[in-house]
DNA sequence: AGCCCTATTGAATGCTCGTTCAAGAACCGG
DNA sequence: CCGGTTCTTGAACGAGCATTCAATAGGGCT
């Protein structure tokens, strides 16, 4: 219950600004207003600006689960319905934002187009996460779901789902372009689940 | 052959570098040498800088079929494979800027976060329009698809799926991200066509 | 108390940005 | 060739930016 360190204030004050204004758009002024810090202080602890980002993006990295994964599958064992759980869990943050939200790693990796190669790496690490977790999901899902299944391939294209759906949603302000895509989605599991069982089925 | 005027040129020259830059990032200190105009000739023409954003994103929507529909679609009659075209023209502006490319609209939709009115609409009218192109391939292909079938879900869902996979081939520095991304659309087509086929067989 | 190292203060710096504007050039109808 | 309008020039302005740094405070050790 202590005071989080000047270092954690300023990530998480940072995390949530980059978020809503983007990382360009948000000044080191912002982060100090935020903060209740001077700019010394924040200097004392980040060479610049940038490593500010990297912070950022490792505490994403970092908090993948704890702070998104695990709460989105609480009470959802079914490893194909913790897919859709996730994916539910953004739809709730869209609502949350009045459609104006957008996946804060999404957002930095089509902003910073000249993108330094430590922070480049670090939003593919995020991505790679978050595929991961998908990964772990299809994995668990065993022969529900057709042999030879491209799986890496499959949970990258649930990432794209969410960013694609997470975009228009946001582009439209209508939560409907993101149900559409988690419906479309869901097609498409459903038809490789049915594959599946008819190979299966069959003995 | 004559030279394009002063709003052409400037528009011209603010598409590329916004593109490539970023509208935060492009300053008119920018868009001045590249175009060798000084800052009275633009601010004669336009507003502001955000005015100069409003006739890019105009100039997409307007020139949608022209500079990337239509060329995409030249020689291929298949209303399903016009739409796995458009996608490879997409891939193969992936491998022409060394995996760096983005979705002009989409950057921008994801980089002006708190977007004025106006720029926002023209964003969703400019990924409405590129919907509207692809649906106009689903209805072409009249009933080979399954009855019933949202084909409005089914357009956006090919636009999510190049955003995504665009997003994740550039964040990655690989095309094989779009390639999947791709590739389980692809999946899913057949999937659909498999079935509306089965259904229409057995007269 | 005295010392040293770390942490904080907040004004100052130099730069870039979008935008303005008075002055002048170019153009055009009569 | 004149008068009026449109367009261009380019310096200037003020605001905001990331960053610096000398001065100061704090905290722990002897």
């Amino acid at each position: 219950m202590s005071a989080p360190d000047v270092r954690t204030r300023i990530v998480m004050a940072a995390m949530e600004l980059f978020w809503v204004k983007g990382y360009n758009s948000t000044s080191i002024a912002d982060i100090l207003s935020r903060t209740q810090l001077n700019a010394g202080s924040l200097y004392h602890v980040f060479p610049g600006k940038q490593d500010v980002l990297i912070a950022v993006l490792e505490a994403y990295r970092d908090g993948l689960y704890e702070n998104l994964v695990d709460p989105a599958w609480e009470g959802v064992d079914d490893p194909v319905e913790r897919i859709f759980a996730l994916l539910a869990r953004y739809r709730w943050l869209i609502l949350e934002t009045d459609c104006t939200y957008g996946c804060p790693i999404g957002s930095l990796a089509l902003e910073l187009h000249e993108a330094d190669p430590v922070v480049r790496e670090l939003l593919a690490v995020n991505f790679t996460g978050w595929v991961g977790a998908i990964l772990r999901c299809l994995d668990d899902a065993g022969d529900r779901l057709p042999p030879g299944l491209d799986k890496q391939a499959l949970a990258e294209f649930v990432l794209t789902t969410m960013e694609g759906g997470v975009m228009q949603a946001r582009t439209h302000r209508d939560v409907g372009y993101f149900d559409r895509g988690v419906s479309a989605l869901r097609d498409h599991f459903d038809m490789l689940l049915a594959r599946a069982a008819r190979r299966a089925q069959p003995a």
